[in-house]
RNA sequence: GGCCCGUUCGUCUAGUGGUUAGGACGCCAGAUUUUCAUUCUGGAAACAGGGGUUCGAUUCCCCUACGGGCUGCCA
């Protein structure tokens, strides 16, 4: 049964506040938030933090501060940890009818189990021992003080619990990835409650889901599995499952798992990198889909791009170059009304001349302050041709340097010494930036002002 | 080991039983900019390998290789 399609759609993206996030997990967050955006539905921004052992809640804050500043908008905000209440009821229920089960193995026993089954060449899968159990064998292990931890029964081996699991798959209709099928016979029941009573993940997710009006879930492929058994949860919590998305893992730039290599792609890194949050939204929602990649800035016109059928099955490659280059195209593309408050803060005062004579040289933003440090403070020239920048130094006209300075200056010295092309300039940009290369001289002249390019014409440091 | 998914230019991908296999980014060249970058124009660049099916396969099937995921009292 399919989620009712009149109302609006509700998504989630559900982090646990486990660390801080990268840029696998923000591409999950973005198309939720570009879903939502697009079908004019709802985002809850939901803190799976129901792990005591690893939860904290200065991560939840961290998520939230990293969700901000890339521009991620959302509608409610809400934790598993104040919700116990909610899984009591639904956990009760499923007691009731017998598809949560006691189960009394320690870790130890269970990982021990699973070791002999894989060196036996045998999946290893629960064996539902403690299904087994009676009544009384039951209440001796309590007494021994063993505490239970509580399993879901799947629905796989038809009316025996107790027997060899078949062949059991279920299905259902992936939004990205097409027909999907899980065997559930190949799974063991999932622990859904810890022995000191705490939920899994698995279970609260499917009851805050159910309880949350979810319609669409998209979440990365490395959910397939758990969907084949929340399917069975819904069903057994009398509620419809929603429509299900997954998308492809991304993977590092030579083909690696991203796992690998987190901690230099978290965002707090990016975002210290200096790149603009407009470039990694738009790169999380473009990498992996037929649309090109390339700076959006506005969240609607991304938003509008968004379609399940453009997102591929295989993994995507991410690219930290690829990355770096997206933000310096977006740079280009940035006027002065957006960054002026920024360049203001690294101390820039060149204003929108300023910003469009160098916005096509820069990598982040911040790299723009080295070029006002150029114009701006003294700097040892380098002078490879002394009497030409003399030469040149005297040529420079009369008057306030402006945006027509350079032209006329430069006719000027092409006249007098027949120095043309790279011959000509490469001695003055030297001379005047210390460097090879950089944003045109022609704007940059005016904000140097006369004294400085005379001195440093002239050898000095100014 | 088992199960699931995937594989088209360097990268992200479009695409069809018969196509000059298309686009974007990058790359190379030319033009512009008296540099670099920007901009414009042009160019090189791909169907993982092997078997089938077929008049014909990049497309359909099988196998192999490679990659990813899952196989948790993680999410």
């Amino acid at each position: 049964m399919s989620a009712p399609s009149s109302s609006s759609p509700v998504v989630r993206f559900a982090p646990s506040p486990t660390g801080r996030i990268h840029i696998g997990n923000v591409r999950t967050a973005v198309l939720n938030w570009l879903f939502a955006r697009r079908e004019g539905g709802t985002l809850i921004l939901r803190f799976d933090d129901t792990d005591t052992e690893r939860a904290r809640a200065e991560f939840a804050e961290a998520i939230t501060t990293d969700l901000t500043w890339l521009g991620l908008t959302w509608d409610r905000i809400a934790r598993q940890s104040e919700r116990t209440e909610l899984y009591d009821r639904a956990a009760e229920t499923l007691k009731r009818d017998g598809r949560l089960y006691p189960c009394y193995e320690t870790p130890e026993e269970i990982e021990r189990r699973r070791r002999l089954q894989r060196a036996r060449g045998l999946p290893p899968i629960y064996d539902r021992a403690s299904l087994k159990l009676t009544d009384a064998e039951r209440e001796a292990m309590e007494r021994e003080g063993r505490v239970p931890h509580w399993r879901f029964r799947l629905n796989n081996s038809g009316d025996d619990p107790a027997g060899q699991p078949e062949s059991t798959p279920i299905a259902w209709d992936d939004l990205i990835r097409g027909h999907q099928t899980v065997d559930l016979g190949a799974l063991s029941d999932p622990v859904m409650i810890r022995a000191d009573g705490s939920y899994l993940y698995t279970f609260t997710s499917v009851v805050d889901d159910a309880d949350m009006g979810v319609t669409h879930i998209i979440r990365g492929e490395d959910h397939v599995t758990n969907t084949g058994v929340q399917l069975q949860l819904f069903e057994a919590l009398g509620a419809d499952a929603p429509q299900f998305a997954h998308h492809s893992l991304l993977v590092g730039a030579e083909g690696q798992a991203l796992s690998k290599r987190l901690g230099d792609l978290a965002i707090a890194a990016l975002r210290d990198e200096g790149l603009e949050p407009q470039a990694v939204t738009s790169h999380a929602a473009l990498v992996g889909t037929s649309d090109a990649i390339e700076p959006v800035m506005n969240p609607d016109d991304l938003a509008a791009r968004f379609a399940f059928e453009k997102i591929s099955r295989s993994p995507a490659r991410f690219d930290q170059r690829e990355l770096a280059q997206l933000n310096a195209r977006l740079l280009q593309a940035l006027d002065f009304e957006s960054v002026q408050e920024r360049l203001t803060d690294l101390g820039i005062a060149g204003g929108a001349p300023f910003w469009r004579a160098v916005r096509g040289n820069i990598g982040v933003l911040r790299d723009a302050q080295a070029w006002w440090t150029v114009v701006s403070q003294p700097l040892t020239p380098d002078i490879e041709d002394a009497a030409f920048c003399t030469r040149a130094a005297e040529l420079l006209p009369d008057g306030p340097v402006t945006d027509e300075t350079w032209g006329e200056w430069t006719r000027i010295i092409k006249a007098e010494t027949g120095a043309k092309g790279k011959a000509l300039f490469m001695p003055l940009r030297k001379a005047l930036t210390a460097q090879t290369r950089g944003p045109e001289l022609q704007p940059l002249l005016p904000f140097m002002g006369r004294e400085r390019i005379v001195g440093r014409l002239s050898g000095e440091t100014v």
